[in-house]
DNA sequence: TAAAATAGTTTATATTATAAACTATTTTAT
DNA sequence: ATAAAATAGTTTATAATATAAACTATTTTA
């Protein structure tokens, strides 16, 4: 009935995240914060998370001479949301 | 987009308290504890939350000599429920 | 009548989310 | 040229939260 909720993912600016990252190839630093209204912080602790949990990849470049943080989601990452996702229909009907 | 998600209805246990609430009259405090396995702690803790923000009424009476507290949803707690959920959708799709 | 069970509440702790403060660099204005 | 502001983040401090352990009070059972 209440199957357990991913704490990773039950949070509001970390489904956000997710959210974002499954209906696109891949999002920069600072689109994710314009689209969530995140702080810049709350951003950079709660994508950290999410990739030490292998739940997204976090790629450093330039663009020009501006450092650019791109992310895109991974396999495990799609997996895990499906599952909350999942679970989640278990509490809301 | 994202809309806020009312942080008293996103946790897992209040949010499975409410679940269970809104499907019935009402019920009391050892029916939900078994059926969201919580503590006996923690589910007092979270009861006192969402009765407090009048999401549901409590009642303790006694049945025979034992006591029993017999909790029911309110119509503010519907409504945040429900508000809830449609906000949500906005993450789950 | 001592031990265990029932029905909870209170309190302490550990985790979490969040923003404020900070670093480093680049662009713009004077 | 250089001071001020903007960009792109990270680190750290704080406040809120969830959770279970410890506790109270009573009743039932051995």
């Amino acid at each position: 009935m209440f199957k357990d909720l991913d704490p990773l993912l039950h949070s509001q600016l970390r489904l956000a995240i997710m959210s974002l990252l499954i209906g696109v190839d891949s999002a920069e630093f600072v689109f994710i914060k314009e689209k969530t209204g995140a702080t810049a912080g709350n951003l950079s602790v709660q994508l950290d998370k999410l990739s030490n949990a292998g739940y997204i990849s976090v790629i450093k470049s330039f663009k020009g001479k501006k450092p650019v943080t791109t992310c895109s989601i991974t396999r495990v990452g799609i997996k895990a949301f499906e599952e909350y996702v999942d679970s989640l229909k278990g509490y809301i009907g």
